[in-house]
DNA sequence: TACTCGACTTGATCTTCATCAAGTCGCTTG
DNA sequence: CAAGCGACTTGATGAAGATCAAGTCGAGTA
């Protein structure tokens, strides 16, 4: 599933990562030097829960949904993270194990930077430490909409809320989001989405078919959403 | 409701929080020559979401509850904090506003720390921003556990591993935690958060009264939790 | 001591949403 | 073209837990 390169494609999109675009060439260099390149299959599964991080992982192409299981096949959806994101972040800068599941959601190419060289530019360079410091408070501003998003409101409006937050998500649109998906992020069923997205559609907020979901009424929607 | 203080007593407790302690002696002078001092009753809200933030909070003692809240009176706790822990860097670090509303459970000392200060120590001091990256990881983790508990298990389990994990954290025995409050930390109601203790307790795995609960058979707390 | 108040308990009922079970539809593949 | 498959839809039923409504209990107070 891996395969070496000598030249690095990922070179340009580095200078867009919000963290990785406060290396110095020179680091950045070093960076391209150790990354390594990975192939996955949609589906195919890239890390698990609770095993030792090897690095950051910085998506090239395609997408990935992180994810919590439980024994009876439950799954959590906690993000789903599309090209030039990076994820198990958290691992390498605790130094602990996988926080969550991997998967990939589409064919997509990926690449890991090892976890020694990262600590090494957070030792050299404090403006990186810093970026990393906000990618992290972005991070934890996330979790703790989507606890209150879970437990304080239903799922129309969870839902609702979703549509609005998700609608120009590339990672979700390159996703190819499956009813599945979505009701794995919303904690619910592919049944419940169905019926809910019927249920916007005939209140007028939303027109949608199997592929693509689309807004009519932005402001309907936040009503509904509460937001 | 303060009032300032010319001594420093909070100055001890610096060294045992993981990231103050890596502040030269000098910049912890200087941290504690721009604190101030706040004192809150039970009840007395700390703060609001979306505001702007003013700086980190750092108990002195007693105990706030983080938490979210929404238009019909629903109320998420997100984390409780006792004495010696922070709250509210998150806003500090990436400067946005308050993630969320914290109030005071019980009478609290807590010391506001500038958030010009600690960014000036964040440009100067890298271990410092260094152990804020590890805390800020830690904190990601304990949400990506939050959101796995309240998706993917009952309230049955929910409270088992509620009580397997909270045990013995001196914040909430300090908060002398309520039945509403284990509820809104576990996104239900105190009817069945008292419904299932019950349970749990015929089961033969805690005891409880109105004060206390204590854990008779862990591993068959741990068994009902499916950790 | 009696009163009151608030937290807790317990029971009855109601809602939301999950689950189970057929379908439908469109796309791929033999 | 037919067959089959997978994602989606729709309906019927069930279960978990919320809500509503009385209580109970203990601590503080007149």
């Amino acid at each position: 599933m891996a395969n070496n390169y000598t030249t690095h494609p990922l070179a340009p999109s580095l200078t867009a990562h919000p963290c990785f675009a406060l290396l110095t060439a020179r680091q950045q260099e070093r960076l391209l030097a150790a990354a390594r390149p990975f192939l996955f299959q949609a589906e195919e599964p890239v890390l698990t829960e609770g095993q030792p991080a090897a690095g950051i992982w910085w998506i090239d192409s395609g997408a990935v949904k992180v994810y919590k299981a439980n024994a009876d096949g439950g799954e959590q959806i906690l993000h789903i993270a599309g090209s030039g994101e990076t994820f198990n972040d958290v691992a390498v800068y605790d130094r602990g194990s996988n926080p969550a599941n991997v998967a990939a959601l589409t064919p997509a190419k990926i690449w890991l930077l090892p976890a020694d060289v990262i600590h090494t530019f957070l030792d050299e360079n404090n403006p990186f430490a810093q970026a990393v410091i906000r990618s992290m408070a972005r991070r934890v501003r996330a979790f703790t909409r989507q606890i209150e998003d879970l437990t304080l409101y239903s799922v129309t409006a969870r839902l609702a809320r979703f549509l609005l937050q998700e609608a120009d998500n590339p990672a979700f649109v390159e996703a190819g989001v499956t009813r599945k998906a979505i009701a794995a992020y919303l904690a619910t069923t592919p049944e419940t989405v169905s019926r809910t997205l019927r249920l916007l559609q005939e209140a007028g907020a939303i027109r949608f078919d199997r592929y693509r979901i689309l807004i009519v009424n932005p402001t309907l929607l936040r009503t509904i959403g509460q937001v």
